[in-house]
DNA sequence: GTCTATACAAGGATAGAC
DNA sequence: GTCTATCCTTGTATAGAC
């Protein structure tokens, strides 16, 4: 890896685990093993790291959400994949930053010091969370003119709650380690889809108390 | 209010709103028209502050769920209260502060934060979740037994679903401002109700559908 | 491209006068 | 109880040598 691309993975961990005001850029080139002021030739301030490392995430977070978009799928499908890809995201987030698997690390957070403190990047953060709720929107509109989805769903509002459902998941679990992220997810979905699919309300009830019970978390 | 009240309310709102880190002792003392040594004489340090200001959140925020707690109540109005509860005190909170009512302040990034740092702070928020969710189990523990709500709930991770859907919209609602989360909670709340209530089936449809519809966001 | 040296500012904290 | 003065440390950032 390239001494920039170092810093910027490097920068991007302490940003996210310590906050960006309490990360220091000593400590960035210590762990990479160069000197601070080396750092200012790849990036012009501590405020341009940020900004990049936000794109970065937003970037991997929009390619890893195509790569699993396939709109010849199930509705239930699709947004399994996506509910999915988010949790997974963080997930994979969690590793690069050296932690574990399955601990979920809370980028809203950073999004949200970003987006109060710098005006433009607030626009970015903004694009972002546009780009999340018209995909969700995308695959319910499809799915209610297929006929999987209760009729009766407002898809503009079913939207906001399934992207709040999925960050209150990962804000929840990156905060009170009691819950095990990997093991209630999937019966989150189940239960998320439950309420929103059209359901044959006999057979996908037995389905329901099936998953339920046997996971434990 | 007294001086030291005074530093206490006005180290909070800039804690919540900027970040601990990014907040000043001087910023503070400016507000309040005080000079940053005075701090000193009521405060040992800026930790201590941090420390004081979490610990009145929270004991707010228990007070406030206390006051609508009502176990002669119906599971839906238990529910709803605690649901309402939360979102309320997070909307005065941002009055304190402040800023608009409907504004959600975000409380979990300050808790996050502190609790990574500040091993003995950790402590007392994970208590504070221990508490949530608890106070969930206990109203679905009796909801179930009086047959309120469907028996295939495992209250253990239903409290926790329940507890994230909660904390998921104010997350989205204070980072992403296009969401008006005056007008969606009671949405919101209609669904989460629906998801776990024992419903006859066709009464409650209808009337979910009512309220669907006749809420715009 | 990376280093040393250094400028400059700001923050937390303490001492002691009033 | 509040102020002035001051200490000390650390942070970002730049200049310029190698």
């Amino acid at each position: 890896m390239s001494t920039k691309d170092n810093i910027l993975k490097v920068s991007l961990k302490y940003f996210l685990t310590q906050g960006y005001d309490h990360t220091t850029l000593s400590q960035i080139a210590d762990e990479i093993g160069i000197k601070k002021s080396s750092i200012y030739y790849y990036y012009k301030s501590k405020e341009d790291l940020l900004l990049k490392g936000i794109e970065l995430i937003i970037n991997e977070l929009k390619n890893t959400l195509t790569k699993v978009s396939d709109p010849s799928k199930s509705t239930k499908e699709q947004l399994e994949n996506f509910f999915e890809g988010i949790l997974d995201f963080n997930s994979n987030l969690s590793v690069l930053i050296g932690n574990d698997f399955n601990e979920a690390i809370n980028i809203e957070t950073i999004f949200q010091m970003a987006a109060t403190r710098f005006e433009y990047i607030s626009k970015t953060i903004n694009e972002y969370y546009d780009y999340l709720i018209e995909e969700i929107e995308k695959i319910l509109k499809i799915g209610q003119a297929r006929g999987e989805l209760k009729p009766s769903l407002d898809y503009k509002t079913t939207a906001i709650e399934i992207l709040s459902r999925i960050e209150g998941l990962i804000v929840i679990s990156s905060i009170y380690k009691k819950i095990n992220l990997s093991s209630i997810r999937g019966i989150l979905y189940a239960n998320l889809w439950m309420s929103i699919s059209k359901q044959n309300q006999n057979k996908k009830k037995s389905n329901y108390k099936t998953i339920d019970l046997s996971r434990k978390w």
